[in-house]
DNA sequence: GTCTATATTAAGATAGAC
DNA sequence: GTCTATCTTAATATAGAC
């Protein structure tokens, strides 16, 4: 039973690396298992199917990622002025802190995230908001403390015009940054594009 | 062979719209010819296989919305001041053009392009910008010229993130727009999402 | 818990009659 | 050009021995 333990560990490992790189739909349990070494069978005896496997990764990631960006918002409500910038920059230790406990972390969140948007229709969307909404709620509330000009509508659309650019951003920032690194001098990475994205974002949510 | 250009147009529409809606590879070519009421064998009698499909579909769109956007951007040129706003509504007659030209065109559009990204990892953005890199080079020009500021590492990052938001808000539209509708009196539509966009856009290319 | 073997389903593609 | 029938491949999932 000791074995069965790393059995699972190493499905739900390689499983995390394989949706990541090619989502849910392109990685086969047979892919997962042979890479992890183990036997077919045993995702289906250890996750039941492939779908229970697909939430278990992404709530690995949840459970690390959700109560620091709940502590940040929490520390942020403390002050008195909060610009637009500090509230992405809110995200920035919790996704980095993802960089350091899992393999490239932070940007395989991401892509998790929007690939849970897309491709499995509605299910993990579900999953997400329902589990962690009073997180989500914070977040919100610190965007309008920051532009109290935000209406309701435009406050929706521009919410979702950010999730869209980080998700859309990391789903392809293998090739963006292999065109980046190789275009421009400096040695760029997720956290260099992190940088980036965020006075984008900023300048977007607080336009009249 | 009247019958012969009606199966090979009615495969094309079909598969333009599942493709839309559910992504390359999550439409088969049974789902494609039993909606279309024609023989699966024709598909690859018309086109050979079902990647020559995706580009047929997906050319139809390019064919149609660049050579317009290269006008808009032409006329652009000729003007002495270009705001951001200018250059991202140089978008919007080429959009809502298709919108007329084919069904939920705009939306669909950007839909498939989003989806040669992610999708189909590289070939369909190849094709797209060695064939009409011109115009998307006129695009970047018109961008600069809106904003002369923009160091060639910042306008690389921020085009990619004005796609992202597009395909990324593209590809949620029919949720999105549900909820906004369910949720705010005023009846939101494609084109009532592009003028929330432009705005984002346009501000977070200029931020500093 | 793990393994082999296999059932089942569905996909893309093609051969060959019409 | 179209159709039926079929090949090939690859996926999820499970049964049953160990």
């Amino acid at each position: 039973m000791g074995a069965g333990l790393d059995t699972k560990q190493k499905i739900i490992e390689v499983a995390e690396s394989l949706f990541a790189e090619k989502g849910f739909k392109d990685t086969s349990l047979r892919a997962i298992t042979s890479q992890a070494n183990v036997n077919l069978a045993s995702v289906n005896y250890h996750f039941g199917d492939k779908k229970t496997l697909i939430r278990a990764v992404l709530d690995r990631y949840l459970e690390e990622f959700m109560p620091l960006l709940d502590r940040e918002l929490e520390s942020l409500d403390l002050r008195s002025q909060v610009t637009m910038t500090d509230v992405f920059y809110a995200l920035k230790s919790p996704l980095t802190n993802l960089d350091k406990e899992f393999n490239r972390g932070a940007s395989r969140f991401l892509l998790l995230v929007g690939r849970g948007y897309s491709d499995v229709q509605g299910h993990l969307r579900w999953f997400i908001t329902t589990r962690y909404g009073h997180v989500l709620d914070r977040f919100t509330q610190a965007v309008i403390q920051a532009n109290p000009n935000l209406d309701k509508e435009k406050l929706f659309w521009r919410l979702h015009f950010t999730l869209g650019t980080c998700v859309f951003t990391m789903a392809s920032s293998e090739a963006l940054l292999d065109i980046a690194n190789s275009e421009f001098e400096i040695n760029t990475d997720v956290e260099a594009m992190f940088d980036q994205i965020v006075p984008f974002l900023a300048a977007g949510m607080c336009a009249d």
